[in-house]
DNA sequence: GGAGGTTTACGACTCATAGTCAAAAACTAG
DNA sequence: CTAGTTTTTGACTATGAGTCGTAAACCTCC
């Protein structure tokens, strides 16, 4: 019995995860699904799996997620951060690299029967340290919304003011004001008009001025001035 | 020969890498080591190694930059991004996890024979990706600069405006002003007068005012506005 | 077809942050 | 004391951002 295990069986296994979010209802949603076994049977889990030998960080999730959700709504996937704590699997040494995924307004991608959509304020008991890893995406979408144009990959792809005003009250989870939004993303070139008008609703008032993202707003991600919570 | 290798064998090795950033000489530089063995034998690489089993990601890199550095001289460390690519390595299937460290201006660490510090914008020939990994750690750096205190990880424990002044300009590659600097940062509360004043240099010239960073500067991560270049 | 209600758009005003510049202050060397 | 050097300070300007009131454009109901 004096041979030694293998240096790889020392090895930790590699996953990918992502915290896919939404603005639903008003509200900043992130896929989860439930898990059906041990460990954390029950509980909530991000979408994601184990790292192929072949494949990059952002194929194996992009593979891994194309089991969840059609993979052409989501409009932005960025690596956030890689999770190694030993204690972080109980039963399996596991490295975590996760992603942040955005999914337009408006769109409802069918999902299978165990996911869903929860809102990141408000958990169901979740399993891992996948709780801290949405709370860390959620935060990295409110930092890089106040000076990347980051927020594209939220709206739907036009919009109006009051609409896009609504996407970042609810990411943020502060009030903005439509007027100051408007003239910081024209000012930046982040949106333009596209001529076109939305029918007000039922209840009447002025008809909105439809915008939509401009063409370079997906390129950018220089800093630009702050969006600041009011007062 | 039916028998399939353990599933282990298909596992990854984990690597943890620090680009080490410090002002020196007036200009950016990396903490980098010549590799004495194939692969790229001769090239220049970061430091770091393999995760063992009982330890996180962070304890990881500071295990592996002990052997490099004194670690009570490296003021800053974050994790900035994981490396995955299948090629990475030619080798080897290895994933990195990459970290940010900096080193205050002045202290000079002693550092074994075969690791040097080059300038950030002229490196030597470097192996793996690790050009990429230290191009990336030295945004990551600019980024953060303007809005947040991260800057005092490259301030030694007291220094005069124009020696603040002159890190920054060496980390962020464009000149800034120190009337502006003092201005901005004294009304943040990152920088407070010590009281105290420097000798002025053999050429004569007014006593500077001796600063240094508030305590509370260490923990501000949130956005500031931002410092832009010039004009 | 008004009147009242609703929603969006626009302009004026204020405020905070930041960039520039020139002059004053405080020192050294001769 | 004078000339030279470096730091500090305050004034001025520019720009980005927050607020608010009013006008515009639509609806429904009477």
């Amino acid at each position: 019995m004096s041979r030694k295990p293998p240096e790889e069986f020392t090895r930790p296994t590699q996953v990918t995860l992502a915290a896919v979010l939404q603005v639903r209802d008003g509200v900043l949603q992130v896929l989860l699904w439930q898990r059906a076994r041990d460990p954390f049977r029950n509980a909530w889990a991000l979408p994601g799996g184990v790292l192929a030998a072949d494949e990059t960080l952002e194929a194996s999730i992009r593979r891994h997620l194309a089991t969840k959700v059609d993979l052409a709504e989501v409009a932005h996937l960025e690596q956030v951060s890689t999770y190694g704590d030993p204690d972080r699997n109980p039963v399996e040494w596991e490295i975590a690299t996760a992603y942040l995924g955005l999914v337009p307004l408006g769109v409802d991608p069918s999902v299978p029967k165990d996911t869903t959509w929860h809102p990141v304020d408000d958990l169901p008991p979740t399993g891992f340290d996948h709780g801290a890893i949405i709370h860390s995406a959620r935060d990295r979408l409110r930092g890089k919304l106040s000076y990347t144009n980051i927020g594209f990959a939220l709206a739907p792809a036009t919009f109006t003011l009051t609409e896009l005003r609504d996407v970042y009250t609810a990411a943020l989870g502060y009030d903005v004001s439509a007027t100051n939004l408007k003239r910081v993303l024209l000012r930046r070139g982040a949106i333009v008009p596209t001529g076109g008008r939305r029918d007000p609703g039922r209840a009447g008032g002025r008809p909105a001025e439809e915008f939509a993202y401009s063409d370079n707003a997906l390129e950018v991600t220089d800093p630009f001035a702050t969006l600041r919570p009011p007062e």
